[in-house]
DNA sequence: CAGTGGTCTAGACCACACT
DNA sequence: GTGTGGTCTAGACCACTGC
């Protein structure tokens, strides 16, 4: 009933096609999922300017309050920022301001380090066929080819983190230790810039563990020092699986941070 | 300057006492916090419809698409719930829908148990003088009056959660561990309707821990098992901490969900 | 049917940033 | 100054609820 309603809505008779093929909701849900496309097609890339409000009021013949409340809704998901001034821009994880988004972990004494991972070992970087569990998680056929990164995240010169990640081959190809090793920014930056992946959204699922003999050498901690195990499901746009990260993190100075809202 | 604005806003002159002592915000962050009050005085009770939005504009002399855009913000806070040809109403920790909105611990078998904490074991609940680090947390002065609650929750007979739960003695005062046994709702929900105190929002740090001697006995686990720590604090309308928490948790067959945005 | 929230428009003006 | 996002208004119509 909301589709007859949008096609005859004579204000904007572009999108009846789009109507009948995508989705039977409000025009600016509409005009969400085509700015959506155009981010995932990468028309606009991380960091870029998209066009102005009235422009793509133009374009998608509907009026500027319409554009806005789609924008609104794709910046309150951190998909683009809005600058007052300056216009509206593509999110990315290369801003000082957002990186590690998705990194929970804060000291217990605000002021010890100044925030930032200190230190990052890349163990290893592997190209795998997916073992089957991997690859369901990852939306993947069992043995398509998956990268395997391990690594430890050290502050203050403590290794704290130990991070088993597995990422699809085929999104990332080229993917080496050395790449890894030699970029300075945070790892879901150089995703951005060098394979065009976005991470949108995670999910995360906590429990308390014991330590492997090996988490025990990385993390130079005994056998019986309880650690919290943070296993993470990373998605792009459109909700598609991108990356199964199982970190374990020593807690006996840090915390994880969540808020309910 | 934002205040000349306002103030000489021709469509809204009874705001501008308002303006002058209260906010230097947009109008509908004015009129937004005019219904925090609102519902902070008690004005409009937890399950309560609250005026229409046209009703709210001719109150507050502004226009219906001002209250809007406030109602709009308090119900994506949860502390409003908008129901399409019905009303606006004060939101609550009773409605089966958001029952345990704070409890993020969820079965890895998702069809094990159908949600809901089997069974409620209050251990006591005790008035005592705050403890220094209580009375800190809770925004009390050393020595004032504070409740303990101690309980167990159990999912499928297996005692899973142990709480120690502090309240402020003033807000809770007839709190005892007979209420508490004999009330089937929600913990908060109770709060709701015996002391008008509804939670609003609240923060949680966790960490892996080895449980102490007594809440091995609780639980039932051997003095090896690691568990996650879970430390809450709770607050109310305008952010006044209203309930310190600290919670273990057995998570052998349960994880803590967290959506990252 | 009347009343409520939900969507959409059109136009005005403000605040901010660049040039 | 010009162009961008941010706020506010007024009025229209749609969708849902309950009498």
């Amino acid at each position: 009933m909301n589709t007859t309603t949008l096609t005859e809505n004579t204000a904007s008779p572009a999108l009846s096609t789009v109507a009948a093929a995508a989705s039977f909701s409000p025009l600016y849900q509409q005009i969400k999922s085509l700015v959506l496309q155009s981010l995932q097609a990468g028309e606009w890339k991380p960091g870029d300017p998209i066009p102005s409000e009235f422009e793509l009021a133009a374009r998608y013949k509907v009026s500027q309050g319409t554009v806005r409340k789609a924008i609104d809704e794709l910046a309150k998901e951190h998909l683009l920022v809005r600058r007052q001034g300056k216009g509206t821009f593509v999110a990315t994880h290369a801003e000082q301001q957002v990186q590690f988004r998705f990194l929970k972990l804060k000291p217990d004494n605000p002021q010890s380090d100044a925030q930032g991972p200190a230190e990052r070992h890349i163990i290893d970087c592997k190209r795998l066929r997916a073992p089957t569990p991997v690859a369901q998680v990852l939306g993947l056929r069992a043995g398509e080819a998956v990268f395997q990164v391990r690594r430890v995240l050290s502050f203050d010169q403590v290794p704290t983190i130990f991070e088993d990640i597995w990422l699809p081959g085929a999104a990332f190809k080229g993917l080496t230790a050395e790449r890894l090793s030699a970029d300075t920014r945070p790892m879901y930056a150089m995703f951005e810039s060098d394979f065009g992946i976005r991470m949108v959204r995670a999910q995360e699922r906590l429990r308390a563990v014991l330590p492997s003999p090996e988490v025990c050498e990385w993390l130079r901690v005994a056998s019986d020092t309880p650690l919290l195990k943070v296993e993470r499901m990373a998605f792009t746009y459109h909700d598609t699986p991108m990356e199964w990260r199982i970190g374990v993190y020593l807690t006996d100075t840090r915390h994880y941070l969540n808020e309910l809202n």
